[in-house]
DNA sequence: CAGATGTCAGGGCCACTGATATTA
DNA sequence: CTAATATCAGTGTCCCTGACATCT
């Protein structure tokens, strides 16, 4: 190899910086992202098979219960999906009844979105899919442990969440 | 409007199960989601400011270092890449001259991937920003809370990378 | 033959950018 | 004029599929 004079073995302390053997699986930010992957995927595989729905549908849905009819600027704001992503979102949950989009009659640049009744209803029966769903999510953790992670990642996401 | 002749305000508790008013905000599934894309773009970004490097860059390296050599196939069972795209980082690997591929003599469909030591510093290199960079993805948590953090994703991880 | 390997082409999802028309 | 809004077109990344030639 050539090299190999100065750094010999793989599993050598003095060159590579080895500390543990499992630096790999240690990196909060790979956990994050591989647990992340997992979580989408069962999220959205649920929604989808349970409920004909994406978690998006839930995001604007229970936005709109929680919070009172928006435009879909406030929408954005409230939800974290892009303005450019609203509107495919607001146009498969308008098909389906489950909100409707009226122009705002005193600023005629932004539709009102509204909740319907069958939209309501259909947020009822996505929040118990998610519960479902999130009981599988959480499963390797009791009660006080799921508080305890909620609570974390609360935390870090308002930290970076004012700081960008 | 036109449904409101029976479900009134938005804030009523009798139809759309409104819990507390920050469902949105306690969905682990969410938190996940939204944390790991601000955790991915500061690393990406630290990353590629600091040492011109990615992500998978580290993975690959530190894999390497810390269980030797091994062909495309092994590297992707380690790390988690997918062997469609292992290719393209060890192109871009091989280029700086980080590693070596070699055909494997013994079994001629595989190529055999071998750490350089400028591999090596330069996996120090990346460890050591990485360490500044997670400082700053844990920065409001203390030292054990970090622990548990890690903790925890790694049960939920562990537990859900053997279901699926 | 079945199966593993490296490679390439491409899809789908999501975060994000940029441009445009309309209106305030 | 500027700024905001809704919309559309498109980019880049990542996870993933499918196909292929080569080799075991």
């Amino acid at each position: 190899m050539g090299a190999m004079t100065r750094a010999e073995a793989a599993d050598m302390p003095d060159d590579g910086a080895p500390r543990t053997p499992d630096r790999l699986r240690r990196r909060a930010s790979r956990l994050l992202s591989q647990l992340t992957v997992r979580s989408d995927r069962l999220i959205n595989e649920g929604l989808a098979q349970a409920a004909d729905a994406r978690k998006w549908h839930y995001a604007v849905l229970a936005s709109l219960q929680d919070f009172g009819p928006g435009s879909q600027a406030t929408l954005s704001g409230r939800t974290g999906i892009y303005r450019s992503d609203m509107v495919g979102v607001l146009n498969e949950l308008a098909e389906r009844g489950f909100v409707e989009r009226a122009p705002d009659p005193g600023d005629r640049r932004r539709n009102i979105i509204t909740i319907s009744a069958e939209g309501r209803r259909h947020l009822r029966r996505l929040d118990k899919v998610l519960d479902d769903l999130h009981d599988e999510l959480l499963a390797p953790l009791n009660p006080a442990e799921r508080d305890q992670f909620v609570q974390l990642l609360t935390r870090l996401l308002d930290h970076h969440a004012r700081t960008s």
